[in-house]
This record gives structure tokens, C-alpha cells and sequence, in this order.
DNA sequence: TCAATGTAGT
DNA sequence: ACTACATTGA
């Protein structure tokens, strides 16, 4: 059985909005750690995959995992007759072939309630490999959204390329080329991301919580030291710090980095469970782009794809852009209560 | 011969967004009173009946009554080419063939006037009857609308169910049946239907007067009504006039009527005059759902015509719906200067 | 949140 | 062909 309440419906409404056109129909495969979602689009060339972590949630139930066999158009029907602030309540039983919502306004003098049918779905459950990506670049959602945008009028595809310089948009088309440079961001502190106010913890979990370092680092720092720093100074340092930092870092505030390397990171889950307990909420738009680079890379992609990806934007300020030669792009959304990913295969040579 | 004119072109150019499409040509009959238009829909499944009484009007003049027949379609276009907040006089001569329509800019420095032809159209002056319906629930017309463009989406009837719980909306849809409830407001007694103008209905307000708290919480309600009014402070004057009020409160000028307390009810004219001074405006939304039930009721209808019917909502802030069993649904929306009702028959068993 | 454009239905 | 509804963009 599983019973699952939101505080707002629109989380729920916004990450249908996100992948509704991408896929058809999918499995929730609910566990007692959350909901997740995992499907390749309708043809076959990008994988989504979303989670909805239980500390999401203002309660939440499952007694054994249960994939939930949905189809997303009319799950966004039903989820559109939610208000979005109203308390949305999801509930299945054992053998279910129905899933109930419950919409309950804040006010409760409104209580709507649905049921729709359940289908069962073969689940292609891939296993996602853990890549280490040559090239993460985090920038706020909305500018993503609007380069593909503006690019996906030009061509069909962008190269993006990613080096010391920046991260570069590019499309050629027939009437017109296109490219769009964004340069690391020297003095933006990669806004801090969530707050990390407690480093308290141990566990250094793979590229989160060194981001999450480097923001902080970063937004400390820099605010302290750099506000005022141009760009110029910022790619100097970044230079400087190369040879030590490869593995992991890259950006301006490697100085204030060392300072903390000896406090440990923040667990990943720490700091979920921190964020709600104070009121879930996803980060604050960072400023600028913050860009991690192991080697350089350039690839191309669907725009059309990107385009659909970056419907995504309203569930995160911020979005992070994982790359390595070979490798399908990573694109993901952070939200306070889980997470986003879409992969997409590079396209080879000029198709 | 007719003259009328209107301060606001507005009010004309929604009730012919509303009916438009419900019916494609109809009689404004004129009289002394006003104008009326009442015509069965192309399909002749529903009844609209739309009322404009002369006090809603700047100016009126009808020497005696004329039916004009108007191909609603001609009438909007020729209501589109008036600005919102025009004035808008319309003129018809005895033997009217076309009706003249001008538009005035408020500053006068446009004045735009247009003819429209006129037809003859045998009209299917119905009779209505003046039924006492078992259920009267009254809400904002805006959450009246959502519910039936939400339930839509799932199937092509609804039923509603009136009882002591509230009122409640049920659709099956092939992929989800969907079912809302609107509790009957705590602090709307359901006694007291706002307006009850003529208080042709059955008077049970009786509760508000013993509860002094429930008459607070409508004293808010109304207070919303009375735009001058405080809160807190109007509560309390609420109460008070409620001994007088309660047979003929309806709408926001309640003070005024106070003053006029003496008579017992002013005639329903005497009151919109009275608006009309003030400024004719539509009572503010109402806050929850006020029922007034002598008997449960349960009937289905056809979710088209209520979407359709929910297009009057730019009209007034409240929508009633009456209902008794094996009667035609009232759906009444009331604005300063008339109303428009809409009569559906109720499905019989599950077609 | 509002407006404009495109698509579907009558 | 016209109108209405839905989706996308500003």
C-alpha cells in the first residue's frame, strides 16, 4: 500500500508538465524511499528519469515497492483538476489498479477526489551508469531554456562545447548560425546553492557536495574578498589552481576550498532533511555559470530534445549540464524534494 | 420606439460572449421594464434567459414594447468594435428593421455608430415556471467553473448531489472518475442565501438571527460586499441590522437599506436605483458555498452545456444553482443591472 | 499572468 | 470556413 501527501499539488503538476511529452505512459516505482520514475522518450533517443525522495513529502507510506503503471496524459488531466497549492494525497493499494488523489484546499472546504486507472507496464529499468563527467556546468535554468530556445529556431542541433573560456552554444543554420558563449562566472558565486549552514556532517558524497562546497566556499569568498573582481582575475586564478585541483575543482575560490577541505561535506541527505524541516525549498537562482572541468569537451545534441528538457525549468532555478565525450549529456534539475535527469546521446559526426 | 444607453458597453458585449454560442438568434423584447431575451439553444436541450432591467440603464426609453430579432453573431461582431468602457446607446424606431448602435469614448472624442439589421424571428416565449426548487447553493461563479471545466475532461456528465454536507460534483470518465465536494461553508449559514431578492423563497433564514457568531462570519462576507465597510466594524453593525435585514438582505448596499430599515423590504427596483447611484456594481465574491436544502437532491447533466453555461462568470462574482428532482437546473448568475439564467434538464438515467 | 498562435472540432 | 480550446511565449 502506498500513501503519499504533498503540500502542494504543483509539484507533482509541474514534473507531469515536464515529461508528459517526452513519455507516454510509466511505472512510478514506489519503495519505501521515495517514488521514482524511469523511461526512455516515445522514440527511444532520451531516457528521463525522476525522484521524488519520501523526505519530499508531508507523509508518506510504502509497505513494499510497487511499480505504478500510469499514463501521463491522463495523469495531467487528473493532476490538472488540482489547485496548486491544494494538499494532494496519493494513494494505491496492494494489487492496485487505481490510484486515488485526493486535492484538498488549504482551506478545506473543498475536498476533490479522483481515481484513475492503473495499467501495467513493462518496466525498462535501466541501470544508469555512474559516469564521471569531464564537464559540469551549473547555470540558472531559465537562461538554459532560453538558449536552446532561441537556438532551436536557427538549426536542429547545438554543439556545445565547454573549456576554460565557458560553455558555447552553437547551431548552424540555413538562413542563420548561431552561438552563444556564456563565460564562467568569476564573481558569481555560484549563488549558494541551498543553504549549507550546517557542514557539520561527513559524508562526502560524490559531486553534489563538492559543488555545494565550492558554492559556499565561493559565495563567502567571494563576496568577502572578490565582489569586485573581473573576469580577467577569475580566469587567472582558475589557471593557477589547475594543476593542484584537477580532479575537482576549477573555479575561483579553490582559496577558500582548501580552508574548508578540512571540514568534511555536508551529507546530501543531511541536507534535504534540513531544507524541509525549515520549509522545503529548492536554491536560489545562482548568478552566472558555474563550470567544472576536467577536459575539454564538444559535443552535439538534439536541440529539439534540449528544448524539452528545459520545460523543466520552472522546478529549478538551476540546472547542471554533465558532459563527457562519448557519453550522453546529463541534464539536471535539482528541486527540493528530488530530482529530474534527462540523458541524451550526443549525435555522431554531422547527422 | 426603443432608446437605451449604457455606460458601459461591456456589460452588453459579455452577455452576448455568453450566449453566443448557446443561441444564434433571438428576440430582445422590450418593454417599460427592460429587455428581455429568453431562447431555447440551437439544440434545444437548454433555455437562456437573460434580463436587463431599465434601471440598469443610464437612459431608457421604450414608448411601447418591441421584440427586435438579432442574429446574435451580427450583434458581437458589431459589440466588438466597442471599446469596454464606452457608452453604448442602442436605438431601434417603431417599425424597426435595424438597430442603431453608437459608441461614445468616455472623453467624447470618438463617437462610432453602427446599424445592424434586424429579422423576424418567431419567438418561443416560453413560460417558465416559478418552481420552488429543493436545493439552492449558491458559490463563486469562478470555483463553479473550474469544477465543471475540470470534470469535463474526465466524462460528459456530472452529477450533483445537494445534501447536508455540502455539494458535491461526480464524473466517470473512461480513464478517472473524479468526484468534489464544497462543504457548505461554516460561516455561511446555510440559511441565508444572499440575495434572496424577492425572498420568494421559502424564508428560512432564521438561523443567521439566533447565532450571532455565524451572523460575524457573514457579517465578513457581506462586508466584503460593502466596499466602505471594515471588517471587525462591520461585523458588529452587521448584527445589529440583521433583526431588520434578514428579510431582504442581498447584496452590498445592506447600510443603505438599514437607513431604509424602516420599510420593511425596498422594492427590488427602489434597490437597484439605489445601486445605480452608488454605482452599479456586482456583489463582491462570496467566500465558500451557501446552500439552502429542503430536500437532497441528485441529478446528472450534461458537463458541455454547464461549461458552457460557466462562460457568464465574467458577469458576476456568485452563480446559484437551483434544483429540484425531475426539474430543469437553474444556473442564475445576478449583476447590477439584470441577470442571465440558464434552464438544463437533467439526464434520466445513464444516457 | 496575460496574450498570441496553432490545432481541432463543428 | 469559422469558432473554440489548448499550448507556448512574453
Amino acid at each position: 500500500m502506498l500513501e503519499a501527501q504533498l503540500n502542494e499539488a504543483s509539484i507533482l503538476k509541474k514534473v507531469l508538465d515536464s515529461i508528459k511529452e517526452l513519455v507516454t505512459d510509466a511505472n512510478f516505482e514506489c519503495n519505501d524511499e521515495g517514488i521514482n520514475l524511469q523511461a526512455m522518450d516515445n522514440s527511444h533517443v532520451a531516457l528521463v528519469s525522476v525522484k521524488l525522495e519520501r523526505v519530499g513529502f508531508a507523509n508518506y507510506r510504502c509497505d513494499r515497492p510497487i511499480p505504478l503503471g500510469v499514463n501521463l496524459n491522463s495523469l495531467t488531466k487528473v493532476l490538472k483538476c488540482a489547485k496548486d497549492d491544494d494538499m494532494c494525497t496519493i494513494k494505491a493499494s496492494e494489487e492496485a489498479d487505481v490510484l486515488n488523489l485526493v486535492y484538498e484546499a488549504k482551506s478545506s472546504d473543498r475536498i476533490a477526489e479522483y481515481d484513475m486507472k492503473l495499467m501495467d507496464i513493462d518496466s525498462d529499468q535501466l541501470g544508469i551508469p555512474d559516469t564521471e563527467y569531464d564537464a559540469q556546468v551549473t547555470m540558472a535554468s531559465s537562461e538554459f531554456a532560453r538558449i536552446v530556445r532561441d537556438l532551436s529556431q536557427l538549426g536542429e542541433s547545438v554543439r556545445i562545447e565547454v573549456s576554460k573560456e565557458g560553455i558555447r552554444f552553437a547551431s548552424d543554420g540555413e538562413s542563420a548560425n548561431g552561438s552563444v558563449l556564456l563565460k564562467h562566472s568569476a564573481d558569481a558565486p555560484p549563488g549558494k546553492d541551498e543553504e549549507d549552514e550546517e557542514e557539520k556532517d561527513s559524508e562526502d558524497e560524490e559531486e553534489e557536495d563538492e559543488d555545494g562546497e565550492k558554492k559556499e566556499k565561493k559565495a563567502k569568498v567571494k563576496k568577502e574578498k572578490d565582489a569586485e573582481d573581473v573576469d580577467m582575475e577569475n580566469g587567472d586564478g582558475d589557471e593557477e589552481e589547475k594543476g593542484s585541483d584537477d580532479e575537482d575543482e576549477e573555479d575561483s575560490s579553490s582559496k577558500k576550498r582548501k580552508k574548508k577541505a578540512t571540514k568534511s561535506k555536508p551529507s546530501k541527505k543531511a541536507k534535504k532533511d534540513k531544507k524541509k524541516k525549515e520549509k522545503i525549498k529548492e536554491e536560489p537562482e545562482m548568478q552566472g555559470v558555474n563550470i567544472q572541468l576536467n577536459q575539454l569537451v564538444s559535443l552535439t545534441f538534439s536541440l529539439k530534445y534540449l528544448v524539452n528538457f528545459s520545460k523543466s525549468s520552472n522546478l529549478a532555478k538551476n540546472v547542471r549540464l554533465l558532459m563527457s565525450s562519448d557519453v550522453p549529456l546529463l541534464v539536471n534539475y535539482e528541486f527540493g524534494q528530488g530530482h529530474i535527469r534527462y540523458y541524451l546521446a550526443p549525435k555522431i559526426g554531422d547527422e
